[in-house]
RNA sequence: GGCCCGUUCGUCUAGCGGCCUAGGACACCGCCCUCUCAAGGCGGAGGCACGGGUUCGAACCCCGUACGGGCUACCA
């Protein structure tokens, strides 16, 4: 593979970054960055109804918050600029200029109307195979000088008639061959002087310098075509990978109906942008060793040729499981950095109390991380600890406390933790001694406990937590918790 | 309709003619651990879409069929 590796990532700034659209990205960014190149970033914002400023800014943000970076895009320029494809108008327009000149391209004068009639006809009659070429059949000089005397017209390339096909020798796929007697002569500019989509992304990928143009399986098909203009401007043919696409439970393409589709939605939910971009390359790409890796490995690993062609699934519980796995994998410190913000705007603590409490939310983070599998668990299990005034959970109480013995166990706990050292060993032994000394079953006992402090059954462990309540409020609510406890 | 692509456990995949009585991961089920919930450990169930070839031998190669997907726009 040479080193000059140039590739990029176009998408259409009509939205949020789709999940689909950031595995491309990821794709390209692992492959330029295994082989030393560039991943260029531009934004094909032809469709000036929908694109946006603020999605392209948003895009532009779920990028770099997965990790990736770009070495040349719209913010930060490069030397094949603009990066932005209505800023690029003079480009297309010199392009077509070598299509008038060499005369792969010719104008058309065909009203949309007469095209809509003739296709309708042909497909009545059985088949439609494209443009019947009527304007190609005009001489070059009329039909240049009614171009120049303004009559309506869009520019079409001119597809070989000498040769039957297009053989494509796809990086993932292998050798696709495409008759060209199915393709006919499509538009490249429009009438009123926009390029299409499939002109203006060969003309940029050739000024650009792409030399590897991995995509979706969606443009496969469309390939040809641009292999067509490619030639017809004389420019290099890059090589081309196309991958399978990403689809939902159901086997349709991934939409709204299959929940989050945008990178920027699973942050929000309290997803870790490795975790995410570790489940994200995993689907159509594997390591033989194992499905856990970081960036590093990724970029060092990756390889076009171990891309799977079959479309896949989003799965969203495995995503789930694997931000487990960076969550608990994650050191104390940093999970401590990632949370206080969380925290922070849950009103649960301040940063300067955070700072302040460093030591605690060490002893805290450990116990926490390794129960939650999202970012958004965070809060409902650890806010008895930030509260003045507990409430316990209606469920809790019929299922623990109204049961025989809670009350005594409650009593019992309170004058153990009365003067107990407050950390968890001791308050551990201190506690195990209870059941026994009661004639309960320990179950009762620390459940009794456990709803108490923490106002419900399910909490972290229920002796570290009792330490990092603290002695006064852990009495407090026991007290509380006796007062509408059975005996 | 035409052209193109795809098809290994429910899901992501390993496999690139003998190492496969098909391996791993998620999910699922059971057991263990256990103060709850997790995590963890152990075990289990579960798949080569179908039919023909080629070959001493096929998940792997070829051809059909079925199913799924894509393209076929003055969309991208």
């Amino acid at each position: 593979m040479p080193d000059t590796v140039r590739v990029r990532f176009a998408p259409s700034p009509t939205g949020h970054l789709h999940i689909g659209g950031a595995r491309t990205a990821i794709y390209n960014w692992a492959f330029a960055r295994h082989h030393g190149g560039s991943f260029v970033l531009r934004i094909d914002d032809t469709d000036k109804e929908r694109s946006t400023e603020e999605n392209t800014e948003q895009i532009l943000r779920s990028l770099a918050w997965l990790g990736l970076d770009w070495d040349e895009g719209p913010d930060i320029g490069g030397d094949h600029g603009p990066y932005r494809q209505t800023e690029r108008s003079a480009i297309y327009a010199e392009s077509l200029e070598i299509l008038k000149s060499n005369g792969q391209g010719y104008p058309c004068f065909c009203t949309q109307e007469s095209l809509e009639r003739k296709r309708d006809a042909a497909r009545a009659a059985g088949g439609y195979s494209g443009y019947d070429r009527t304007c190609r059949a005009i001489p070059r000089e009329e039909a240049l000088a009614r171009a120049t005397a303004g009559e309506p017209h869009v520019w079409r390339v001119k597809v070989p008639t000498d040769r039957d096909d297009i053989t494509l020798d796809d990086v993932i796929r292998g050798p696709v061959n495409f008759p060209l007697s199915a393709m006919d002569d499509f538009i490249l500019v429009r009438t009123d002087g926009s390029p299409t989509y499939m002109f203006a992304s060969v003309v940029d990928d050739w000024k650009m310098g792409i030399t590897h143009i991995i995509r979706g399986d969606d443009h496969l098909s469309n390939t040809p075509r641009q292999v067509v203009v490619f030639e017809a401007l004389g420019a290099p043919v890059p090589a081309f990978a196309h991958m399978g696409l990403i689809f939902g439970a159901d086997g349709k393409r991934l939409s709204k109906r299959h929940g989050a589709t945008s990178v920027e939605a699973y942050r929000d939910m309290g997803y870790l942008p490795e975790a995410l971009l570790n489940y994200l390359a995993l689907l159509g790409w594997s390591l033989e060793e194992t499905n856990v890796f970081d960036r590093d490995t990724l970029i060092a690993e990756f390889e076009l040729s171990r891309v799977s062609k079959n479309p896949a699934i989003w799965d969203p519980g495995k995503l789930e499981w694997m931000n487990g796995v960076y969550l608990r994998d994650m050191s104390a410190e940093e999970f401590i950095d990632r949370i206080v913000p969380l925290l922070a705007d849950a009103g649960l603590i301040s940063p300067a109390e955070a700072t302040e409490r460093r030591e605690w939310l060490l002893e805290l983070a450990p116990l926490v991380a390794e129960r939650i599998k999202t970012l958004d668990e965070l809060v409902p299990m650890v806010a008895f600890l930030f509260t003045e005034d507990l409430v316990i959970d209606e469920s809790a109480k019929e299922k623990v406390l109204a049961k025989e013995g809670a009350g005594r166990a409650l009593d019992a706990v309170d004058s153990v933790l009365a003067d107990v050292d407050m950390v968890p060993e001791a308050v551990e032994t201190a506690m195990r001694a209870l059941p026994e000394q009661l004639g309960l079953k320990p179950k009762l006992v620390f459940q009794a406990a456990r709803v108490a402090v923490t106002g419900s059954t399910v909490s972290p462990p229920l002796f570290e937590s009792i330490v990092l309540l603290g002695r006064e409020r852990s009495l407090d609510r026991l007290r509380l918790a006796r007062a509408v406890s059975a005996d």
